[in-house]
DNA sequence: TTTGAAATGCCACCGGC
DNA sequence: GCCGGTGGCATTTCAAA
C-alpha cells in the first residue's frame, strides 16, 4: 500500500471530498501552486488508487424513501450464498450487502418508503428468496454520522 | 416531495452518480440537448434538493483499511445517547452510527487496518465510552452490494 | 514536482422563442 | 422548457527547469 501522500494532497482531497465538482483552479489558488501540478497530483492519486471515482450524492428522502434499516439473515446453508447474492442484486432497495461473521450469514442495509414497503420487502422480496431461512430487522430511527475514512 | 423527474434528469442523474466530473456539454451531446438545458435541469434538481452534494470516492483499501465491521452498542440507559454519539465522532474509524430499534441502541460501522486495531478500538475506545454496556462485532468478510438509491 | 503558456473545451448567463 | 451566442474561466498538455 505505498501510497504517500503530503499536505497538499490532502487539502485537494477533502476540498473534493466536500464538492467533486470543486474547480481545480479554485484549490490551486488556496494551496498556492498552479492548476497543472494540482492536476498532475490528482492524477497521481488516482493511479495510485487511493481515488476511487466521484459520485453526484441525491438525498433518498427526496425520494420518499424515509426509512432506513439493517436486516440480518440466516441461510439454510452458506453454500446458497451466490444465488441469494444474485437475487439482492435484483431489489433496488438493498443498497448494501455483505458476508459477515457472527450470527448472520448475509447482512443488508436497505431503503424503503414506509413501514408497509418494509414489510413487504421483507415478507414478499427478501424471506422468499431461496436459502433464506430468518431474518432479523433492526430500524435505523436516527443517523448521526455519515462519512468517509479521513486521509 | 413533489419532485417530478424524467428520463433525461435521469441520464443526467445517473451519468454524474457514476462520475461526478462528467462535463455538462457531454451529458448534452449524449441526450441531444443543450448545455444551457443540462445545466438549467441541474440546478432545478439542486433547488429540489434531490442533489445533496457530490463526493470524491476514496478506496479505504488503499489506505491500508481492509477490515470493515458492524457493531452493535448496548446502552446503560437512552439518556446516554448524546454524549455517547459525541465520542463516537471522536473516533475517525466510525464511519456510520445509527440510533435503532431492536436489541441495541447504536449501530455503527466501522473501518480498521486489521483485527489487532479493531480489538483495540473496540477495547479501549469504545467500550470504554461513558453509558457502553456492551458490544457486539459483525465483520464484513466479502461485500457484493454498495449503490445508491435509483432514481 | 513544479511552472508558464497555449490550445482546446467548458460554464453560466443572456435574450428570445 | 429550450435554444444559440458569448465572455470569461477551466482543463489539459507540453517543454523546461
Amino acid at each position: 500500500m505505498g501510497v504517500k501522500i503530503d499536505g497538499i494532497d490532502k487539502i485537494i482531497i477533502n476540498r473534493l471530498i466536500e464538492d467533486a465538482r470543486t474547480p481545480i483552479l479554485s484549490i490551486a489558488r488556496e494551496v498556492g501552486i498552479s492548476g497543472a501540478a494540482i492536476h498532475q497530483r490528482l492524477r497521481k492519486l488516482e493511479v495510485s488508487k487511493l481515488i476511487a471515482g466521484s459520485q453526484l450524492m441525491l438525498d433518498p428522502k427526496v425520494l420518499g424513501y424515509t426509512t432506513t434499516a439493517f436486516v440480518g439473515i440466516f441461510l439454510e446453508s452458506a453454500s446458497m450464498y451466490a444465488s441469494a447474492i444474485k437475487r439482492l442484486k435484483n431489489i433496488p432497495e438493498v443498497v448494501e450487502s455483505h458476508y459477515t461473521t457472527g450470527n448472520w450469514a448475509i447482512f443488508i442495509k436497505i431503503l424503503c418508503k414506509n413501514n408497509t414497503d418494509l414489510m413487504h420487502l421483507l415478507n414478499h422480496d427478501i424471506q422468499r428468496i431461496k436459502g433464506v431461512a430468518r431474518t432479523e430487522t433492526f430500524i435505523s430511527l436516527d443517523q448521526q454520522i455519515n462519512r468517509q475514512i479521513k486521509v
